[in-house]
DNA sequence: CGTCAAAGTTCTGATTTGGAACTTAAGGCA
DNA sequence: TGCCTTAAGTTCCAAATCAGAACTTTGACG
């Protein structure tokens, strides 16, 4: 089974998964409610490969959970933020974030600053 | 890079994703919510294959958010049930189950009962 | 004995991913 | 002018993962 085939599942959870239902998607997502919004800034953040995060945003769009706006003309440089709908994912991050802090401490310092978002 | 490296980054959403953040294994926490609790009712109430439930279980094992134990002892018999630390994923699944029933309505009834759990 | 059930494991071919290089369209600078 | 840089992707191939079906094991049932 795809797990694009769970888009018309009778639980919304699975609907939800086939949309976001993947590490990286979700990642970026984070990465939105962050403050970032580009291309380069979503590789460079989560880690993955630029295929990946074009295929991703791609679909986020797709799905209304991102918008996909010019920040300049000339060249033609495209930012993304978090919709209406997309921002009303938050409280789905939150409960990883909680869920993360307090069952998988860090064993070593890996990246980045220790900030707590 | 793998998602498996996520597992001590700096950020716990990442952490969380490196052990959860795919959608089978996301699906059988809900399915554990649900009160299923053996092999063959997550193969099929997920749709994933035999091979990805027997190593999403080995994972959700290993990572202490289920417990596997037998049920019977002549034949062996094994059911997996949330732990603590399972249990306190609650509200990542019904920050999920929210977002989905507000954003992604369903077009054609695809399978199941029309429940609401 | 033959059949069934549960819980997996194994096999093979298809799909997805990872990693690196390449493209396009300017801007800066020497 | 020519060369370097940035941003946002795309393309390529090898490697990893997945899907689907069949097979295994352990015992119960009739």
């Amino acid at each position: 089974m795809k797990w694009t085939d769970l888009d018309d599942n009778w639980c919304p959870v699975a609907r939800t998964l086939s949309l976001v239902g993947d590490r990286w998607t979700l990642l970026i997502l984070r990465d939105c409610f962050l403050g970032l919004s580009r291309f380069d800034q979503f590789a460079d953040s989560t880690g993955a490969t630029r295929h990946i995060v074009s295929d991703r945003l791609k679909r986020l769009v797709e799905a209304g959970i991102l918008d996909k706006r010019a920040y300049s003309e000339r060249p033609k440089r495209y930012e993304y933020v978090l919709t209406e709908k997309g921002h009303e994912f938050a409280p789905a991050l939150v409960a990883f974030k909680d869920w993360g802090k307090k069952h998988l401490p860090v064993r070593r310092a890996s990246q980045g600053a220790s900030a707590d978002p």
